[in-house]
DNA sequence: CTTGACCTTCCAGTGCACTGGAAGGTCTAG
DNA sequence: CTAGACCTTCCAGTGCACTGGAAGGTCAAG
């Protein structure tokens, strides 16, 4: 498979796949004779798996040293789960910030909604931003 | 208030503070006689706000024209609705997409638990990185 | 043999959100 | 009056994740 049909089976550009494999997220694959990248089904599963570790708000840094102990097989898998476990850990923490915000939004919202815009235009400013319902961290 | 007690307030740097004014999220407050910004508690709040926002995932931009249509005072209470929606519609995509990478990994994590280095070792490949129950999206 | 799609390397630029540092002004305590 | 903390502006740099473009090579179809 040449990097046109992985880019267009992973969804990126052939730009991304090649700046992926200089950022040590994709192995470098077999050329053809005319110095064509070569891949095989695999680089689409790996590739598969950066974007899922990316969009869970990894780095690159991050899922790169990830998949290279996933790499070197004779890793203590045990680490492995740390760096799992730890990656859970964080996007708990980003899912209570997101319904945090979320609880925000609604409230704004629902301030929004009962609120006429000629008390706004008396006020100087939205009363919508007003006080907010937001703990201090 | 001064910068550098605003800065310890809402938890930011100076340079920060600056930068968001500069960028259009914090107003230009008054200045003493010496030149010195001085803030009031509204600032406080504005940033708690820009804060909070951003950890929705909105960026600087999209902060920014929120808060300026908030600002504005004679603004269509609607749009503002419309915006809050908009970006009440973002949050619950993201928490669903952190909720598949949460499973994702779950996944892995489990099977990290139940696999034997040996078995790493034997594979080319740590067998964690196998066929993944990734839904292609 | 030529055209066109696709590939190669290399280097530079972009957008976002800051961050650092220089050079200098202000204010309070001793 | 001076030291030190804190403030000012301005400009440049950082880190991340790409993205664009130049200059040229490869290959299948016509």
């Amino acid at each position: 498979m040449r990097i046109g049909d992985l880019a267009a089976r992973s969804g990126l550009t052939t730009k991304t796949i090649r700046f992926y494999e200089q950022a040590g997220l994709l192995p470098e694959p077999p050329r053809t004779a005319g110095g064509y990248r070569d891949y095989s089904d695999e680089a689409a599963a790996r590739l598969a798996f950066v974007r899922e570790a990316q969009s869970a708000g990894l780095t690159l840094a991050e899922i790169r040293s990830l998949l290279t102990l996933l790499d070197s097989g004779q890793v203590p898998c045990a680490q492995v789960t740390r760096l799992i476990d730890e990656h859970l850990a964080e996007i708990e923490e980003r899912l209570r910030e997101l319904r945090q915000t979320r609880r925000t939004l609604r409230t704004l919202a629902a301030r929004a909604a009962t609120t006429d815009p000629a008390e706004c235009a008396e006020a100087g400013v939205c009363t919508i931003l007003g006080p907010m319902p937001t703990p201090a961290p």
